[in-house]
DNA sequence: TTTTTACCGGACAATTTTATCCGGTATTCA
DNA sequence: TGAATACCGGATAAAATTGTCCGGTAAAAA
C-alpha cells in the first residue's frame, strides 16, 4: 500500500508527536528508530524529508532532536506525510496504471475503485498527527510489536 | 497500489478474456502487449505466472497463444490474479507495516483502514475476468490509452 | 519430415527502493 | 574556548522490481 519509507515516516511522526504532546520533549533519532522498530539511518533520511516539507521540526546539538509544534500537531495530516514521501500517485492514479484514466476513457475498474480511493483520501485527509498521537498515548494504538 | 507486473497481468487477462469470449480466438504475446501497451518480454513473464497458477491457458505453436476457457472466464476473479502476482500482503497486511496488527494490538489506523480493505477485497472478489471483458467489449472500459 | 510459429525457461541488465556509512555543521554545556 | 551531542548531506551498497535476450521445446502446417 505505502512504501516502507512512508510507513516509517507515519509511524515516526506519530511517535514524535506523542512525545511532543505528552511530555513536551524532543526525541533523538535513536529513540525514534527504537520505538517504531525501524532502521536508524534510513529513518533519518525519511525524517529529513518531513522536516524539509515543514511537517515536523528538528533541532541540532545537545537537547536537540525532533518535535512537532502545537501548530503542527493540530494541522499536519496523514495525507501531507504520504504526499511528501510517496507523492500523489496512490491517491489519484489509475489502479491499472493507465496514464489518463477518467470518465472519458475509464479502465474497466474505474468506477469500482472510485469509492475506495475516496474513502482512502477521506481517512488520510481527516486525521491529524496530534489525533493519532493521542490514540497511542491512550493505549488504543501501537507503533511496533510488543511481544 | 498494485505492482507493474500486477497491472499488466490484470490488463492482459481482461484483453485475452475479451478475445476468447467475443471471437473465440487465441491471442499471441505480441498482440497482448500491443493492445494493453506493455513491454513484451516482461508481459511474457507475467503471463507465465498466470498460466502456472491455472488462471489462463496457453497453447504452443502456430495458431497457439493465450486464451481463457469458458470456465476460466466465468470463475477467475481479479483477486486470484492479484494474489498470484503480488501475494496477499496488500489484501491483509497492516497499512503501517506492523507484522501483527490486529484488534489485540492495533496500529493507530487499524480501524480506519478496515472498511477500506474490506471494500477492496469485495471488489476484487466479486468481479470475474469474463465480466470485465464484457465491459471492454461494450466500449465501457479501456485497457490502454487511445489518443 | 521439415519448417515455421509461439510459448517456456534461465540468465542477464537496468532501475528503483531500501539501507548504510561517514564527515560536516550547528548547538549546548562545561 | 573546547568538547560533546545530534541533525544534515553526500556517497555508497544491497535488495527488489522492472525489463531484455536468447536458446529450447511443443505443435501445427507445408
Amino acid at each position: 500500500m505505502f512504501s516502507k519509507a512512508c510507513e516509517y515516516g507515519i509511524r515516526a511522526a506519530i511517535y514524535i508527536g506523542q512525545q511532543s504532546a505528552e511530555l513536551g520533549r524532543r526525541v533523538g533519532l535513536r529513540d525514534v528508530a527504537a520505538e517504531i522498530d525501524s532502521p536508524e539511518a534510513f529513518t533519518a533520511k525519511v525524517l529529513q524529508q518531513l522536516v524539509r516539507a515543514g511537517l515536523l521540526t528538528s533541532v541540532k546539538g545537545p537537547t536537540g532532536g525532533f518535535e512537532l509544534t502545537a501548530q503542527q500537531l493540530a494541522t499536519v495530516t496523514l495525507r501531507q506525510i504520504v504526499v511528501a514521501i510517496d507523492g500523489g500517485d496512490m491517491l489519484q492514479g489509475c489502479a491499472l496504471g493507465l496514464p489518463q484514466c477518467s470518465a472519458q476513457q475509464p479502465c474497466p475498474l474505474h468506477y469500482q475503485f472510485l469509492p475506495i480511493r475516496d474513502q482512502l483520501n477521506e481517512v488520510l485527509r481527516t486525521h491529524t498527527i496530534g489525533e493519532l498521537a493521542g490514540k497511542v498515548h491512550d493505549g488504543l494504538g501501537f507503533l511496533k510489536q510488543f511481544t
